[in-house]
DNA sequence: CGAATGCTTGACGGTACTCAAAGATTGTGG
DNA sequence: CCACAATCTTTGAGTACCGTCAAGCATTCG
């Protein structure tokens, strides 16, 4: 089984009405649009692009004139101070709209990059207050999408504030088993994990070394599995108490 | 002086168009909004509410049926962990909206708190979605407060991450009083700072203990004072390079 | 097969945490 | 107006969590 294979097709579809057969947008985690929303979202749309693993979506400093929806693959936005060091800032699945921040942040913004490789729908950036103005119920959407982000944002910063190595590492594995098992990107228990453990230090704001010595532990206490870049979560409920955090099952979303 | 008599009456103007005598709007910081839009806004809101210091805007964990926009006065938001560990998300300001990632959050919210004697205008929630539905530019301004607002996460997240304690408190200290002074509440070069030690313990995710031996330090350089509650930069070159924090002057914002 | 990348482990040191207690400041009631 | 409590600040001592350094091992790739 390749990550490839689903949650979707790797690309969205071609052709003249490409929205009207989104399969991202059959999936139970999204709420279902009306013909004339999607005949928006459509005309809003630029085309599609591909970044391959590894490879920069958005650059950190330079204000991107596209915004994205993810459409495959895992991504991450991040932050480096001016010595390199770097700090994620939220992980970016299937459906999460990219770039609303550059909107009004003026060169001070943060990059996006691919962890797996990825496809993305993109928009341009001057159609967002047309979108608004003819469609206002996809104004909302867009507000909806970006308070939820916050919300990402602010469970991350009290795990990097308040949170020692091992609860950062159980919140994370459960954050990010949670998110993918809503995309339907979870098989058998098992989920695709393409980080590395430096991807997992900087989100945590724990060095390499000691990010790798807490996984060892978690693993030896047998809470999860990691075999081949894929994660199993063997005690969720371990994970959850040892993380203090419990992710509510979410309501669908919008998808733009 | 005293703290209510800037940087705007404690109070927003009464009576039949209250809007209309808004003092937070005359600042260069916020938007002019057009008469529609000042109409629409008016009749948006419900009222006014005042909190006193300490009190709480918003609780944790109980979202609120109403969104505020803070008119006078400091507040942060928060999250606790199930132990009791705090952490401090961001800090308000006059002009800064409340509450737009409960709307979506489903019982995991924040708390909002009030660090001095706060004024807010308040919002029904649920006129929300008829606000964007009646003017689509007033659902984009609050779209780019909240794009606006989690920057301020990202940036608090990256100190928390990967900054070190001096570099943590130097980035508060340039941080807060760049957002005063940009709503008017410098005075010679002076700004109210009713934080104590804790705050900054709880918004940095450091100890008291260790916060107070990191702010001493700081003070015995010379970089800033404080007496009685006021803070003054003393040294803003060293502490925005100290802390890597560069807050560039910020384009003129909406105000709902 | 060698280089590159990522994972793992040990040793050591330092930053930051906890515990404890003494000032300083503010508020309150007799 | 003073006594006392409550809150906040400050400092010291001891500790532990986590970072840095270093090196070996595993895996992948050209």
């Amino acid at each position: 089984m390749k990550f490839e294979d689903y949650p979707v097709a790797a690309s969205p579809p071609q052709g003249i009405n490409p929205c009207d057969g989104c399969a991202l947008r059959q999936l139970d985690a999204f709420l279902p649009a009306s013909d004339e929303e999607l005949k928006t979202i459509q005309s809003f749309r630029a085309g599609i692009r591909r970044v391959e693993a590894g490879g920069s979506i958005v650059e950190e400093h330079r204000p991107s004139t596209q915004l994205f929806t993810l459409y495959a693959g895992w991504a991450f936005r991040y932050k480096t101070l001016s010595d390199g060091r770097r700090q994620i800032l939220s992980f970016l699945l299937p459906g999460d709209f990219i770039g609303l921040q550059d909107e009004f942040a003026e060169g001070q913004t943060h990059g996006v990059e691919a962890v797996t490789d990825a496809t993305l729908c993109a928009f341009p950036r001057n159609k967002l207050w047309p979108l608004f103005h003819a469609q206002p119920k996809l104004g909302y959407d867009i507000t909806w999408l970006a308070a939820r982000e916050e919300k990402m944002v602010d469970d991350n910063l009290v795990t990097a504030g308040r949170r020692n190595a091992g609860e950062r590492v159980a919140m994370l594995l459960m954050h990010l088993y949670r998110r993918a098992e809503r995309v339907g990107m979870v098989r058998d228990g098992w989920v695709e994990f393409p980080f590395n453990q430096q991807h997992i230090a900087d989100a945590l704001g724990l060095s390499l070394v000691h990010t790798n010595k807490t996984l060892r532990r978690l693993q030896r206490l047998g809470l999860y599995k990691l075999d081949a870049g894929w994660l199993r979560i063997m005690e969720p409920h371990a994970l959850e108490t040892l993380g203090d955090y419990f992710e509510r099952p979410l309501r669908p979303t919008p998808l733009i």
